[in-house]
DNA sequence: TTGTAGGCGTTATCAA
DNA sequence: TTGATAACGCCTACAA
């Protein structure tokens, strides 16, 4: 039996007059002694206010702050179950781009009194669903960015808690994507205007749901224009995997290139340049992104700037609202892409063939 | 009076017959009436193997995995207060210099089963401390990269739980901090041997207390070799930063700049080359880290590279031998920088003043 | 508006 | 080795 069945809810707990340890934090039921009313009176006016009489809300917070009470918030979440924490797995925390979406999420995420946890997959998708499980049981909702999970998966994943999904797009699954077809349509008229009749594109990985919708909009406004569009081999979303493609891209007819990311175009860009070709001269290149760096290369990278802090921020205000609204805001025009044009493209090369030395293959 | 008086530890509890809700998930004591056994006994079982005979043991991890039981940690971190989970705060999530410790960090707590916990304080102390205040409720040690708190403040952090700050020295405070001088050396012997014979530092912010002892050390290197030493106006450790320093920079006479690190590099280099300053023939400029974008500007940048993935591994590892030794490591050779020797260094211009058009101020 | 009392899922302390 | 039971700190019907 138990002495609660004497002494009703205080009995047995430690009091503010015999705490267990000499330091252990304060408690409500440190509050509540302080204040003079009951625990059950002190949570609610710390956790619903208005939910107690002004008077007492008053003597109730000078305790708190008098003790310098702290949350448990272990506590708090095991009747609950919320934690004010809500997941980000990135793909890679080394992509630049990454820094605006992570900043836009923790500026919504602070903004609402909410913590942000901050993960990454590096381009695994055994890690992230490692990753996913594991914040799963901590975090209010989850945000996945260029996730390469499968469809199935986070299916799964967002049955147990609301799931954001960045450049992805999951039937049943709230989804944000930048608006690419703007960017994509001026890039390609002004490809056509300096006279390209041949484009290829280098995507990224097979997992990844956006790089083949990059290569589904410039396919499209490439036939508009009656300019040949071709797909190179797949490469990792890195600038080792731009370097890779540049024997493919060489051997190709194409005269402008577009990389999946500015990552991959700057390593592509370096390679070309490596062997002697001229940029954009013997060949236009464009990225995607517009992260760090792409304007401090030479020729400065032209690319498809993406809205990142805006991507960050609308899937985290998104999750807060609580999958009212699921799966739409597919390429959604309130997040626009936008053509930046700098040094690496320009004029399509005439008739004869690149210059430059031969290329190590790899 | 309490029902559990009169039927034990599992009256009023939910069973596996009688679930509270449909698909509330599996708890020990679904798992205990499957394996026959008591709960405590599976709680055993499952945290401390070795306390349960082998039989038990097997029988109730198969009931474990039969309902696909995943622990609370609220529920575990209530009685114990541990989390399996590490804290680290950068003071700026887009300087690529932090990619590296973020994953030499996240890799070393994988290994050992932790979680790693991400936030950024972005330069400023107070953003600091909210999110070191809300990552100690949360988090069973905590890593400060490049803190902007006081060593006071960060005295207090350490007292509550365990605390490993890199590059920062703060008394009784486990520290991880790269040895600058076999970087400094190279580097000031270098310029020595290019004819340099005045060099300036431009700092960063006045609370980074590694931007003062790269100038201690610089200056000790410079005073060895008979050249003159002086340092600029501190400035945000940013590409904007550095950019700021470029009209002072131009006022002097040093004919080689070390900043405070690469991203202030870059940024007084473009500056200056905007001006019409030719680098290095005008002035040779160095940083300090290494970071991804540094060996693509032209010329590319010279610099000292930091371990910067050790240090991450290294304070995540040192956090959990659990402040075994204090406050050590100051300037471990075990961290060793190096000069890495690009473009951006050169002979001294001589005598004549720098070319260049005007500059302007800000 | 405030108090009572039971429960959230796990660990830890005793006994058995 | 295993079982019983009291915390851990907070929330929340329900009652007053």
């Amino acid at each position: 039996m138990t002495d609660t069945s004497k002494a009703g809810g205080e009995a047995g707990r430690r009091t503010a007059a015999h705490p267990r340890t000499p330091k252990a934090p304060p408690t409500i039921y440190d509050i509540a002694v302080l204040a003079g009313v009951n625990p059950s009176t002190v949570s609610r006016a710390l956790s619903k206010p208005g939910r107690v009489s002004a008077k007492t809300a008053q003597k109730i917070m000078e305790a708190a702050e008098e003790l310098n009470y702290q949350v448990n918030v272990f506590a708090r979440a095991l009747p609950t179950g919320r934690t004010q924490t809500i997941g980000l797995i990135v793909s890679d925390i080394t992509n630049p781009a990454y820094f605006e979406v992570i900043r836009g999420a923790e500026t919504a995420a602070s903004a609402h009194g909410y913590t942000l946890m901050l993960a990454e997959s590096a381009e695994s998708a055994d890690l992230e669903m490692t990753a996913a499980r594991r914040m799963l049981a901590t975090v209010d909702g989850l945000i996945l960015a260029s996730p390469r999970l499968s469809d199935e998966e986070i299916g799964r994943l967002s049955s147990t808690k609301p799931v954001v999904v960045i450049n992805r797009s999951v039937a049943g699954v709230t989804s944000m994507v930048a608006d690419i077809e703007a960017g994509v349509t001026d890039a390609v008229r002004h490809l056509a205007a300096m006279g390209h009749a041949a484009i290829s594109y280098v995507p990224g990985p097979e997992r990844s749901w956006m790089s083949q919708r990059r290569w589904e909009s410039i396919k499209a406004r490439c036939d508009w224009h009656g300019i040949e569009a071709t797909m190179e081999a797949g490469q990792q979303p890195t600038v080792d995997g731009g370097r890779r493609a540049a024997a493919a891209v060489r051997a190709g007819r194409a005269t402008a290139v577009f990389c999946y990311n500015d990552l991959m175009a700057i390593g592509l860009m370096r390679e070309l340049q490596a062997a002697g070709l001229a940029i954009p001269e013997d060949l236009s290149i464009l990225g995607f992104d517009n992260i760090f760096g792409s304007d401090f290369t030479t020729p400065p990278l032209s690319t498809i700037k993406s809205p990142l802090h805006a991507l960050g921020a609308s899937a985290l205000e998104s999750l807060l609202a609580a999958g009212d609204r699921a799966a739409q805001l597919q390429d959604d025009p309130a997040l626009p892409t936008e053509l930046v044009l700098r040094g690496s493209t320009g004029q399509a090369r005439e008739g004869q063939k690149m210059s430059g030395n031969s290329l190590a293959t790899g």
